[in-house]
DNA sequence: TATGCACCCTGTAGCAACTACAGGGTCAAG
DNA sequence: CTTGACCCTGTAGTTGCTACAGGGTGCATA
């Protein structure tokens, strides 16, 4: 298959498809007599596993070290359970710290007496240390 | 004041304050006769206003219109509303988008067994769409 | 007076993870 | 035979910084 198809099979971007190839995340492929990229099924497993894990919001470098461990696959997935648990606690640091941005903007926002920008609240808030409390 | 001062006053890294500059958000202080910068009060306060802001994840461009929007004391405060309308919203997609990712990788997480990587459920439910099931 | 050392300057390159060209070649249909 | 859709490479842009390299300045100490 082409790149185009495959890029559309995994809802990738094309050059997302080079890019992936450049960093030597997908191996290259074979080519066509025109310099055409051709790929096989193995390439699509390869590229499926790679979004399903950029979606869980695995970086690259993540998605890297589970192929380098998928492909020995005697061995114990201690590794793998480790990295996905490193991840996992990443994403509930990060879900605490958008909740406590979120709390504090919307006690802003709902301060906000829609007057003038010179008793706005909220810039009022974003401003320097206030002297008065 | 000097920019390593200013800079501990508002936990800001010293190169970050001269690139705050460069990309127009923080207005050229005075120079000495070293050719120092030399900052008021005024940058100060700016400096504070946009650490803020960037601590409750506005974008550079979101608080660029805050500023600009700060300028004009006498106007409504109905787009300083809106920008932090949009920027909740923003945050709660995010928030949703972490939870979820967080659901299906515990859940993955929850499922291995510890094994060999050959029957690992973390890199199989990585891999490209199953024929079972 | 010399000599460290901490600080300041400019300008450029690097990070993640792509995305968007520019400038060219190829292929199939009409 | 030309038009348009696709493919190629290589480079530059995005966000929000951070990290040099290669130089100048200011102050204390020997």
């Amino acid at each position: 298959m082409k790149i185009s198809e495959m890029a559309a099979a995994t809802a990738t971007n094309i050059e997302t498809v080079r890019y992936y190839e450049k960093i030597g995340l997908l191996p290259a492929p074979a080519r066509t007599g025109a310099n055409y990229r051709s790929y096989g099924s193995d390439h699509l497993a390869r590229l499926s596993f790679i979004r399903r894990a950029r979606d869980l919001g695995f970086t690259l470098d993540q998605v890297r070290e589970l192929l380098g461990l998928s492909d020995h696959r005697d061995r114990s997935c201690a590794a793998v359970d480790a990295i996905a648990n490193t991840h996992l606690a990443e994403i509930d640091r990060k879900i605490a710290d958008l909740q406590a941005m979120r709390g504090e903007l919307s006690r802003m926002i709902g301060d906000c007496r829609q007057g003038t920008v010179a008793d706005c609240l909220i810039i009022e808030t974003l401003g320097p240390a206030r002297l008065t409390q």
